[in-house]
DNA sequence: GATGAATGAGTCTTCATTCAT
DNA sequence: TATGAATGAAGACTCATTCAT
């Protein structure tokens, strides 16, 4: 909460910020429609006017929230991965960044995976965006490794399943904390590459007997 | 649209339905915010007055849809496992019910997935519950399996893993329907099933060499 | 002001006249600007969703406003002109009109003359344009007359300056209310039409000599 | 737009004029709501405070312009006249100063003709007031000429007739720029001086018989 | 003297919700 | 029962105006 009186003068940089901290807060813990422009300034501890004057539009602030958060994340597993390596170790320091990415920011993490695939408006897009990305991402990871999915269809459903995987747990850990991450990326990596190793070794699973 | 003129007098039973039906239509084209009153009366083909009537505030309307569209959900997969056979059986019927219900019913699946599990509200629990409730089904098939894995954690969140794969396949799929849903659902099995097999067997993936 | 409690049920027309009425005299006195939806809805007697139920925003409001005193003004000068009869009669049969609509509609004038003109919006148009008419049919009044002027830009700026002295003697005359509306109009038909009569006449004024 | 970098330091009188210059091309572009003092501080290339600090509130900004603008036109007109002449030169002098004026000073007309008149607030009283002057002024030159006028309120209001028409002629003819100043003055000239020649000649028309 | 940074107060507009018929 | 009519409350956004450097 915003203690009275008038906010010091800072620096433009440091407002905006100091700002988009206080937005991404806000929006993740209540998502965009719920979030008010009103909240959010004062939970930045400064006024309205400042906000716009700052951030533009409600839509432009929560888009520019969700460029910044997704830029970092992004970078942070691209800093994690190892790039001249095999398919494997590549997925598998992937996850690893991504689970300690969302470890040490719950916030940015639920402000992308939470509230922005819901909203029709512009913003939508940007996520889309970037989640199809990191689909394409894995796909192409998929379809390098020895023994490649016969289609592309297939390598992009298997991505998409592996994603959405991936997001899943990461909520599940959320609750869970007590585990590391590092466990929780092992074991998502383990069911996964297991699995798509099967895959292509032809080890296919099949019903009993009859269909 | 509405048909002009004085709603005809129905059973209660119907004309709840019917405004059910408008309401799951509309919040899912829109999500809970977006939607308004009004075009769900209007969608519904009653007056504003009859659907508070009939149930409740917008908030208890909404979870109202939400536990009507997952008990529906539930039920076609119920109806669709094969309750005395293996844990694999079990897994891959399950999942063909669950692919098979997705697809006949967007909607439903947009309320259920897209448009709840953003909204604060009290909406949220009814969610995460029946969520809950799948994920702990799934672990509890992965556990009754001939080698279950080790943990009560593992168990669950590998199972949480798994659901959340599920969603984001069918997400996916939705965008490329020309896929039917036999083989979108078989292909989540493999994956999942035989990355199961190798992990309970000791078959596990792990980093290169040094670390 | 608006007395506290519920506003009546009244039927819609009887709705809008009242608000459009209350929205013509509070344009009419502090002009489209400083008028606010709020005074509007507070002197028409109702709440402002109902203001903005049965008129739309409040530009469209505005419009419909001078859309509806334009209409008003020109019926009633419609209904003054003896359509059949020389020009001068019917100049002299419209102005009389003119005048005594302005008499006895002061804020519909006010809200035509004062407010319109100047405010930028859609309105300024259906302004510009209701003026241009008038200015028009007094050109064409001219035109007709036994000697028409020389040139069609002759005809229209003298009939532009008829207007506007129409316009602004309806102003001075509302300052000076004590003048019955007929001698103000005679007043104004004899400076005009005698004037006009000398200029086709070539009785043309000119300066003095040298120059 | 205003250039980069801290103003240089001005004399008061010079800064002024800069202000106010801005002020009236803003004023007359937009009108006194819709321009923003933001606005004009940047068109003036100062900063905001340096606009109250010398000018006041927007308000007074908006009297001041107003009134600079009508004393320079008064001015003109003044310079214009010949005053030892008979009415009617010293009134058409008048009128070839006026429209000369106002082709030469778009914008100062519009803020007086446009904007000035319909605000409501504290300004509304200069401009009446000037007008107030224009008209008396008018209506002292017909009272002086060879035959005055019967009435003290004929005279005045056959003035503000022919004020109201000079400005609508002029606000026309900026429609029609391609007319000469003085043409357009000297059709004004003509209409009224004959026309007010024919009245207190007794040459009055009348309505043809019966009525 | 000059300004970037800051804000109080207000405007339009919408929506969930409820009377009164 | 069924509804047209009505509203309280809130939210996005803007602007004239002023500190603090």
């Amino acid at each position: 909460m915003r203690t009275e009186g008038r906010a010091k003068r800072l620096p433009r940089a440091v407002r905006e910020r100091q700002i988009m901290d206080a937005a991404v807060d806000v929006f993740s813990r209540l998502g965009f429609h719920s979030a008010s422009m009103d909240e959010i300034s004062e939970v930045a501890g400064i006024s309205k006017p400042m906000l716009y004057a700052y951030l533009g539009s409600k839509e432009e602030l929560f888009a520019t929230c969700i460029r910044r958060e997704a830029t970092r994340m992004m970078e942070a597993i691209a800093t994690g991965v190892e790039p001249d390596q095999e398919p494997d170790v590549q997925l598998w320091s992937g996850l690893r960044a991504f689970f300690g990415f969302v470890g040490e920011n719950r916030a940015s993490w639920q402000v992308l995976h939470r509230q922005a695939s819901t909203q029709g408006g512009p913003f939508a897009i940007e996520l889309t965006d970037m989640r199809g990305r990191a689909v394409s991402l894995v796909a192409a990871l998929l379809t390098q490794s020895t023994k490649a999915p016969a289609t592309k269809l297939e390598a992009e459903s298997l991505a998409a399943a592996l994603v959405g995987a991936g997001e899943s747990l990461a909520d599940w850990w959320l609750d869970h904390p007590e585990e590391p991450a590092g466990v929780v990326a092992a074991r998502l990596m383990n069911l996964v590459w297991m699995g798509f190793g099967d895959l292509v070794d032809g080890n296919v699973w099949h019903p009993p007997s009859r269909r």
